[in-house]
DNA sequence: AGACTGCTGATTGTATGCACTTTGTATATT
DNA sequence: AATATACAAAGTGCATACAATCAGCAGTCT
């Protein structure tokens, strides 16, 4: 696992962030730095600085004298989640509508391209992932530095809670994922056309999308089956 | 300055934001690891995890093999703060009126004790940042943990430029200070009631107060006087 | 039995030395 | 005189060694 390159503090941050996203390291999982630093062939310093920036993104806490964990999930932070997102969202798409920059229109649509590619043979983890990509290049465009913390860290639990529901074969996931791939492809439209009012609206469907896709998973309709006997019933079997 | 004590990073990390927030740090100044480490009596090792942490939370920017400086302060960031603190500290003091706890609003009316008493007789300085804690404790109340890093971002650049426009000795400074301690009082009354749509409209005005002494001091009237003459007029003289 | 106290292994926190990058300056060249 | 290059000084980045702290467990005492 050595790596002599001159990136290995960044690479190593991508690759914990990813892992975090796509829930190959799970919330609430302890992380070691011995046996991380060995891993990716850093010494324990330079790791330990970019889990203080990890943490200060909010994939990570850290425990005073008790080591790093991935930051935690629980109904609390999903009912904060479902309170913030839509604002936040709503804001950062206006915004990007109003300063975006050519060259930003066309990294969007890139990564979009590479959400429609990740829809078609990708796994759950690649869409998760392209679709953090898409939402990340919307907030680099909005450009608010006040703003971009509390998107960020939405966007990590998004792209977690994604990983959880978003199952594949379930029903009407294949035309959902299709819808949420259209809604992308109009929120280009109206970023380019520097249309904030449509963003914002185009915001809340997909928001409102996502929250329905979240819902159906957190409150399923039952299992229809009545328990069974405890004393076999032997006239039946 | 050697300090063996058991918590010298964290009193560092304090050190450095209240420095950074009452201006005594400048916006864009270097900081140099060498000279801090040793004013503070640490080593470099956890003097550079403290400013991972700092810039974590946007008090300050790392760059690459160049050393840490203060976040910058420009007419974007202005406008930026413009747009994002009226959704942000409207959503806190809702969140805040919802969740809050009795212990809390406890440390709130101590907080505006002190924010009163720094009013009467202390400093620009100690207003600020006794009026940056009662904020703090307003977010802490909220409780959400995907709002609060953009708020904690604003009330950073809120502390900063309320210490670079609200100087002492300015037309009404006294009244509208006292107004601003006034609506604090109102706040705390609304939070303890837990009337979230009450607290949601004192945030409006207590932004708008803001807001107009910020821009009273970004416009101001105007100098009335002629520029003098480049050859001395010496008939008058 | 139950709770408390004092060890021990493991893990995190800190200090220091060296390598590398950046930057300012002086000198040489055009 | 202006630009380019080389060198020197300063400061950051990383690795290793050492110190402090915590969790678990054994043993003792009530």
């Amino acid at each position: 696992m050595q790596d002599p390159g001159k990136h290995r503090k960044a690479k190593l941050c991508d690759e914990l962030k990813t892992a975090i996203l796509t829930l190959e390291l799970r919330p609430g999982a302890d992380l070691d730095e011995a046996t991380l630093s060995a891993k990716h062939g850093l010494s324990r310093t330079p790791l330990r600085e970019v889990l203080r920036e990890l943490a200060g993104e909010g994939y990570i806490e850290l425990r005073e004298n008790r080591g790093a964990r991935v930051s935690d999930m629980s109904h609390v932070t999903l009912r904060d989640f479902f309170l913030a997102a839509p604002m936040i969202y709503g804001a950062i798409l206006q915004l990007a509508a109003i300063n975006r920059t050519e060259a930003q229109i066309t990294a969007l649509r890139a990564a979009q391209a590479d959400f429609v590619a990740a829809l078609r043979k990708g796994s759950t983890a690649m869409r998760t992932l392209a679709n953090n990509r898409f939402h990340e290049i919307t907030g680099a465009m909005a450009g608010n530095v006040y703003l971009l913390p509390s998107f960020r860290r939405l966007l990590i639990d998004h792209a977690r809670i994604g990983m959880t529901f978003y199952r594949p074969l379930n029903n009407g996931m294949a035309e959902r994922l299709s819808e949420a791939s259209d809604q992308h492809e109009a929120i280009i439209d109206a970023i380019e056309a520097m249309d904030a009012e449509r963003a914002a609206r185009l915001a809340e469907e997909h928001w409102n999308l996502s929250r329905g896709q979240i819902e159906m998973f957190v409150t399923p309709p039952g299992i229809e089956a009545r328990l069974g006997s405890i004393v076999p019933d032997t006239k039946t079997a």
